[in-house]
DNA sequence: CTCCAATCTGAACAGTGTTGAGATGCGTGC
DNA sequence: GCACGCATCTCAACACTGTTCAGATTGGAG
């Protein structure tokens, strides 16, 4: 569609689309606004009218696939196995989802996951992270979060999902078997949640000693 | 040292350093093979000889700081604060020493964790995932991980860790306080393993039914 | 129908990774 | 002590990159 025309119509979604595209092809690094210029039949600099930089577009596909990446994990919650209401049964459905997806789409994976998107501002609606918080708010309503282990819960669950994404979307780990995919998903924040749960009683023992970092900190400001 | 010697003598660890030194001055791709190359005082096609190319150089530091990252991490097991033999306070020390790296030197963290580095040969010696195998074997072997809990426990740790690593690594996740960061990590250490050692109770329930992921997959193969 | 502002083009700039032909000098064999 | 081979390095060039800017083109408002 509009191929000659003078006036593209739609030029910035556009080039998203072919960089996005291009991703998938070559790799996360692998293409030029160049490239994606021409395969959407205009010159190098009328990408400029559209986005400062070529970092600024990566930023915008980042941002657009973040949302929609929020949108299939909210999605994903609902069509969860079993009961629907069981709040782990969406939290092991919503990992599933994040990390089946960096291990579909791992170019575009990466390039998303490696930040700068999640940029303090950006209205990414519904961002990934918050559709996580909801359902982690869900459980500890359910009770299955006791006593003051809901704080920073987040913070747990979701360097654990992250770091198996991660994991997969850099091809540090590989499964032969995609269900492998899902039970070492399920696994992972069954043993989470599991963790969390029981931290209520384990609660007595405060972190005792600073660590080597907190050492190394300490001998550096003569603390 | 070498300073207009036509030969350099160790060119290729001089422009390792180089690298290194400007991946943590402009960021982890701000930088040029040729900048490399000019600062070491050697013309950019020098550095052909030792590298096949620039991924290759990047490819190299990223080995030689897995190397080094691997013997930090053994050294910081047995630094542990408390009892040097309680296994869980030594895993508590690795993830401490792993997440503290990433955050200290963030740049090269990137560069290192994002992979590639970490290809199935590479002689990387200690290599940081074989420290944690080791520390979990130690764990099992002291009765912390009954059963078969021990089977496949290095992916739901080491994604715990990696994960914060790699969240904190690209400031998508920020903490003011220094100690915070130790104190998370070793609530991210704790609450995994408590959930792996729990994981044996529970173990009654099988997985059931697919997840959304599964279901794609065979959806698309007509399973 | 005219004109404006948004949009796109074309040519140019500095800088990049990479290559190949030739200069240089270290270490080895005599 | 000396010549010589070969690893090491230089120089010049290639195609390509992101980015800029003056000017051509056009859809839509008045």
């Amino acid at each position: 569609m509009a191929k000659g025309r003078y006036h593209h119509g739609d030029l910035r979604s556009a080039l998203l689309d072919a960089a996005e595209a291009l991703v998938r092809e070559r790799g996360t690094d692998g293409w030029s606004l160049r490239e994606a210029s021409a395969r959407v039949g205009v010159s190098p600099s009328a990408a400029y009218h559209h986005f400062a930089s070529r970092d600024t577009l990566v930023r915008a596909l980042s941002e657009r696939t973040l949302a929609w990446l929020g949108e299939r994990l909210r999605q994903d919650c609902e069509r969860a196995p079993g009961q629907r209401d069981d709040p782990q049964r969406r939290l092991i459905a919503l990992g599933c989802s994040y990390v089946s997806w960096s291990l579909d789409d791992p170019a575009v994976a990466r390039l998303v996951l490696r930040g700068g998107a999640t940029a303090p501002d950006s209205a990414i609606s519904p961002h990934p992270h918050d559709v996580l918080t909801a359902e982690l708010d869900r459980l500890a309503e359910a009770g299955g979060l006791p006593g003051p282990t809901r704080e920073g819960a987040e913070f747990v669950v979701w360097a654990a999902l992250h770091g198996l994404a991660v994991l997969l979307a850099d091809g540090l780990v590989r499964f032969d078997d995609p269900r492998a995919v899902d039970l070492q998903t399920e696994r992972v924040v069954r043993t989470t949640l599991n963790g969390l749960a029981q931290e209520a009683s384990h609660a007595a023992g405060r972190p005792a000693g600073r660590s080597a970092h907190t050492e190394r900190l300490a001998r550096r400001s003569g603390g």
